[in-house]
DNA sequence: TCCCCTTGCCC
DNA sequence: GTACGGGCAAGGGGAC
């Protein structure tokens, strides 16, 4: 082969290996022109192998961590190719301008390829779908499609990816910043395909057991529901059986059933034009809730009750206070939601998406999905949306001989956001309390009389604040927490804030202007963010957020390195945003203290970056702090 | 059956 | 005059 630059492009049965979805034919395309497809076979592995491991070779991927964990299936030790593996889905993402990222949408701006037709193999899944199911028991996957469909977009992707390649790789590497975030973003590949490998192991029988817990919950208070709406008058029909979760049309029936006046709407689609739909979510369900039970909602959620507990709970204060049936239904109606929220995102993937005998569940970290260089996860569950205090991380827990570690950055957004607001006041009070101090300036008070209350108003405008919300949002927001605010009360609070710390509408400016000029901006790490100005509020977010994830990016391909060369066998397993999980082996726990020195930064930033470290032996909800035991 | 809307979980 | 950032997934229900 002539060639050196080299495009791939495999094709499979489906998107997820551990469900044994398999490669089943690949493409390739060289700078100097040749080409070729061919169907699996132990042959064209061994020459794919053999090429990935030639080190003259660039071997180019559009999506390289999804090929490459394809290839891991086959065999192949991708961990320590010898070629140099680069990937044209980072390239557009660093390079990003446009919000499409699909190789069809990159193909046509940055190469002019023609995308006028349709994906026919898309379209040829469409039309035969039916039928095949129909003959066959199961939906056809790409490999049921005719191979010169298959061979066609093969060969369409292999070429655009070395157009796009070509394109994009100098205007990439010319920039010394925007370089080495793609070496570590081509190293994270790494790291997350090892991560997914390895999966995060669940006690089943626990997810049984809470999810019959809730399921009890469901039926109890679904019974309650129906005594309280039921025969429900929707159109011409009568509902005898009340959906909690249709804020179309049962809820504003059942409210109005009851003659409860509704008074909240939803953010109308186009402004002015519609005034929104009736809201019933949490905010506004809580406003309709009655006042002897408004604590307990929160209690409840804060303590992460189980719901038998709730309910008996609940039916004293019903009792106490004579409630009446139409008095409860707002707050059945969110405990309702809540247990048909954990049932059917939690327990229920937990259970049908964890292997039988070993209780191990392989999740997907997307390192280059959202906009600001965070993580995403998904597919076949999200672990990075978890909740925390209600059941589902009782059944995360460790796996034989090891202890799971978490790394946590402390404050790390609130760090950043000082850092470039560069306020000298916050930057001192980080080190002891920011909330705390933020509340003495916005209520013009002594810290020793900030009250527990006080202070968890300040947290959230602090973060609400970084958010770019304003006093609507952040009313909103209070409440949602269990502080009633009314939206007075927050213009007030967030008017004193920004007198308090005027260094941060004076980011937000500097912000402004530079989009004006430049049309985007940059952190650190020289990651960019365009940004249209009329949302340049946005910008200071994404600054925080894009600096606290390239930040974590370096960490963990420093660890997965470190853990690596040492032949240890610790393993990243999970990463929410700031906080790193690791499952040490029993006899590694020597590594931890170095583990999070790798992480911490104390030099780079304008206040210390450092780690906390909570550790648990049984149960991710039973997580502790570390406490020195070598 | 597909897709939008609403809701709700995480940081 | 304006307004909560980034994600993912599920259920309901209208559109086709």
């Amino acid at each position: 082969m002539e060639g050196n630059i080299i495009t791939v492009d495999t094709e499979t049965t489906g998107l997820n290996p551990y469900r044994g979805h398999r490669i089943f034919c690949w493409g390739y395309m060289t700078d100097k022109g040749e080409y070729g497809f061919c169907s699996k076979s132990k042959e064209s592995i061994a020459w794919l192998k053999k090429l990935l491991n030639d080190s003259t070779k660039t071997i180019v991927f559009h999506n390289a961590k999804f090929d490459l964990k394809m290839l891991m299936f086959e065999g192949i030790d991708i961990f320590n190719l010898k070629a140099d593996i680069h990937c044209t889905l980072i390239l557009s993402k660093l390079y990003s301008i446009s919000g499409k990222y699909n190789l069809r949408s990159l193909a046509q701006q940055y190469c002019n390829r023609d995308t006028t037709d349709k994906d026919e193999i898309i379209l040829w899944l469409k039309r035969n779908g039916r039928q095949f199911v129909k003959e066959n028991g199961r939906p056809p996957n790409f490999k049921d499609a005719p191979i010169e469909l298959v061979k066609k977009r093969c060969l369409w992707d292999v070429e655009s990816t070395l157009l796009l390649f070509i394109a994009l790789r100098k205007k990439v590497t010319w920039d010394k910043e925007l370089s080495k975030l793609y070496d570590t973003e081509r190293k994270i590949m790494y790291v997350c395909i090892d991560m997914e490998n390895t999966g995060v192991k669940v006690d089943r029988a626990r997810a049984i057991k809470l999810k019959q817990e809730c399921k009890w919950g469901v039926r109890t208070l679904q019974k309650l529901l129906n005594s309280i709406v039921c025969p429900l008058q929707i159109r011409e029909e009568k509902v005898i059986d009340f959906k909690a979760n249709s804020s179309a049309l049962h809820l504003p029936a059942a409210f109005k059933k009851l003659g409860i006046r509704l008074e909240y709407r939803t953010k109308p689609k186009i402004i002015g034009k519609n005034e929104g739909k009736w809201s019933f979510d949490r905010y506004s369900m809580l406003q309709y809730t009655h006042k002897h039970l408004i604590k307990l909602m929160r209690v409840s959620s804060e303590k992460g009750w189980k719901i038998k507990d709730f309910y008996k709970i609940f039916a004293a204060q019903v009792k106490k206070y004579r409630l009446k049936k139409k008095d409860c239904f707002p707050a059945i109606v969110l405990k309702i939601r809540e247990q048909i929220k954990l049932i059917s995102t939690y327990y229920d993937n937990i259970l049908n998406e964890s292997i039988v005998n070993t209780g191990i569940l392989h999740g997907t970290f997307n390192p280059s999905q959202a906009i600001t260089g965070r993580f995403s996860s998904s597919n076949p569950i999200n672990l990075q949306n978890i909740p925390r205090l209600s059941g589902p991380r009782e059944c995360f827990i460790c796996r034989d001989n090891t202890v799971n570690v978490y790394f946590d950055y402390k404050q790390v957004e609130m760090k950043f956001f000082v850092h470039f607001a560069k306020d000298k006041l916050m930057a001192k009070a980080i080190e002891e309390d920011i909330h705390i101090y933020v509340a003495t300036q916005i209520y013009k008070l002594p810290k020793e009389q900030i009250t527990k209350e006080q202070r968890q108003r300040a947290k959230g405008i602090n973060f609400g604040i970084i958010y770019g919300a304003g006093p609507n949002k952040i009313a909103e927001t209070l409440t949602k927490d269990g502080l009633p605010t009314n939206e007075y009360e927050a213009r007030v609070l967030f008017e004193s804030y920004h007198e308090s710390f005027p260094s941060v509408q004076e980011t937000t400016n500097k912000i402004r202007l530079k989009l004006l000029r430049e049309g985007y901006i940059s952190n650190p790490f020289g990651r960019r963010y365009h940004i249209p100005t009329h949302l340049a509020y946005k910008g200071l977010n994404y600054l925080c957020q894009g600096t606290s994830a390239d930040l974590m990016k370096e960490s963990m391909a420093r660890i997965w390195s470190f853990l690596n060369v040492n032949g240890l066998k610790s393993k990243i397993i999970q990463t929410i945003h700031d906080e790193l999980i690791v499952e040490i082996a029993m006899d590694e726990q020597e590594i931890i203290p170095r583990i999070k020195s790798l992480m911490e930064d104390h030099k780079r930033f304008f206040l210390p970056i450092t780690v906390d470290i909570s550790v648990s032996t049984s149960r991710w909800s039973e997580k502790e702090e570390w406490k020195i035991t070598l």
